[in-house]
DNA sequence: CTGTTAGCGCTTTCAC
DNA sequence: GTGAAAGCGCTAACAG
């Protein structure tokens, strides 16, 4: 490997100072456009490639942000990321990207490592550490911008989902539908999302009327395999349970095959509602009513607020709440 | 923001020398077992974290690795890129994800931003780029490792995936059922994947005395609308095709819609075939004949690969090929 | 319009 | 076991 071109290659080869140099590479003013050019054609010529780490230790910018979501492989999180990175491209950042898998440790693990990489922000999706742990992690961080978790110490820039309005609509579909007995598939007991589900839900049924029982309650991881088991625990101890509202369209879609292996129909037996409204929801059968949630435009969002506030725009920026639209399908006419 | 904490302030505190406390945080020997500890104490208290930003700059390691795909989004990739991160995450590096989202000027720009921001290696999904553009734009990033791509001039580290012999069982499979006239979704023209699965389909139809008509073919982007035009386009313009064998499981989906749409039974009146086994090709309905890709442990193994190409193991490394299995549903039983 | 000096935060090398 | 000096590649500030 031979050693790689410096700027002071570039400006030995021009017979010009690095800082003429730098200007050219920076397109900054005070330089004749001859020298530009000539410099421009050298550095082609020459393959150089600025140094962002040398840059960056001067400048205290790396051009580089953090996402931190639970789970790439999840669509909902491999949808943001997407939308994260089309937006990061657009305006020259880079985006580490970060799986916690769920582990609490992991994620502090890697809002340090982070730290140490002097990312200029990060946006943390669906956090799952205690206020408390967080507040401490993120102090150091310059920029933050939450996906789906609000604060109650401290206030930080936030892309927030309408979760309880949603699971509130959800939920009055189903009593609508003469349902009076519904689960719930409550997703992970630490995230904030679910939490708000959860109230809508409560919420719903108690304006119906109705005391939802504790037993008609799972947690459970936001995949499909932990939505199978547990709606199949969930409907065999209650048998009366007539629907189910799931965490999201994972859990969903594992609770319409659980009611399959135990020969209840969907929705004539058992009416199932999903959340997120992921491309599969569509297209399963039956297809799932669902809560949608603009995936893209909210890692879109989430990194132009980022940018906001990392270009120091403070108290200007506001927080934005997206609605959770009730998408009606088969699985819960 | 008050100022970063630097080594300075810890060896002023610690009552020693810059070296000694780099030393500590290095976990390098050559100093006492108390020292250590103090310095230890003291960066905790001072929560100092050191900056890899400044230690690149003298190691020339900055340990993070680049992993460009075409779209987050599509299963296949985050999957992928789930498996590359959980790798990375345990060996402490850092990845940046990159989408080219099929645009070439994207793929090198992005191959270039890697490359400034000195990356330690990168690992190319499925570029569709060129092959000359390709070798210079590769040249000098100092690890890389290729995903199903290959190229004739010079060798690179590669996870490969049978995707020539996955292609001839599925069309075999087609053949051995009777069907004669089988379309093909084919992907992108760029797609050195998808130019290997056309070898392979069209290899299976001469084995078996049939001359694969150009009329049959349809190039398509890897997502399901673009495949739900292009089958109904192509059994509309063919109304004899009985079967489609398609580019991915997106694609395959898209052709259950279009089949759908213009009222053909899948499977009795066109068989279909997807390619991936993403998780949604169970859970469609008709659920999908495909072929199988381990794509979380293509990510995985990809890292490591990565790893061994970065530490220097010249030579010994090996590609790895992965075999694509044939997994039989219902949409070509 | 161009150049010189100093320094970003760390590690390498060598000396004690 | 510990420290001093030099330098990684670049830019900010100032001088000409």
């Amino acid at each position: 490997m031979p050693r790689r071109i410096t700027m002071a290659d570039v400006a030995r080869e021009a017979g010009v100072s690095l800082m003429t140099v730098s200007r050219a590479v920076n397109n900054k003013d005070g330089i004749s456009e001859g020298t530009r050019q000539r410099i421009q054609e050298i550095i082609d010529r020459l393959g150089y490639r600025p140094s962002i780490i040398a840059r960056s230790l001067v400048t205290d910018r790396t051009g580089t942000i953090g996402l931190i979501v639970i789970d790439n492989s999840n669509p909902f999180f491999s949808e943001i990321a997407r939308g994260v990175e089309h937006e990061a491209y657009a305006t020259g950042y880079n985006v580490f990207l970060c799986n916690t898998e769920e582990d609490t440790q992991r994620e502090l693990a890697v809002l340090r490592s982070l730290e140490e990489k002097r990312v200029d922000g990060i946006i943390l999706c669906s956090s799952r550490l205690p206020e408390d742990d967080l507040l401490v992690a993120l102090e150091p961080h310059p920029a933050v911008v939450l996906v789906n978790r609000k604060l109650t110490q401290k206030h930080y820039l936030s892309i927030l989902l309408n979760d309880e309005g949603g699971a509130r609509r959800a939920t009055e579909h189903l009593l609508q539908h003469g349902h009076r007995n519904i689960g719930l598939l409550a997703g992970p007991p630490r995230s904030y999302g679910g939490q708000q589900r959860m109230k809508g839900y409560r919420d719903a049924l108690e304006s119906a009327g109705i005391c939802p029982k504790p037993e008609w309650t799972r947690h459970c991881l936001p995949i499909v395999d932990s939505g199978r088991e547990a709606a199949a625990d969930l409907l065999l101890s209650c048998p009366d349970i007539s629907a189910l509202f799931c965490f999201n369209d994972l859990n969903a879609v594992g609770a319409l095959q659980a009611c399959q292996s135990l020969g209840r129909r969907v929705p004539d037996d058992v009416a199932v509602t999903g959340f997120d409204d992921i491309p599969m929801a569509a297209l399963v059968t039956p297809a799932l009513t669902t809560c949608r949630t603009p995936t893209y435009e909210v890692g879109q969002q989430a990194m132009s607020l980022l940018l906001e506030c990392i270009n120091g725009c403070e108290g200007e920026c506001e927080d934005i709440i997206f609605e959770r639209e009730l998408v009606i399908r088969e699985s819960a006419p």
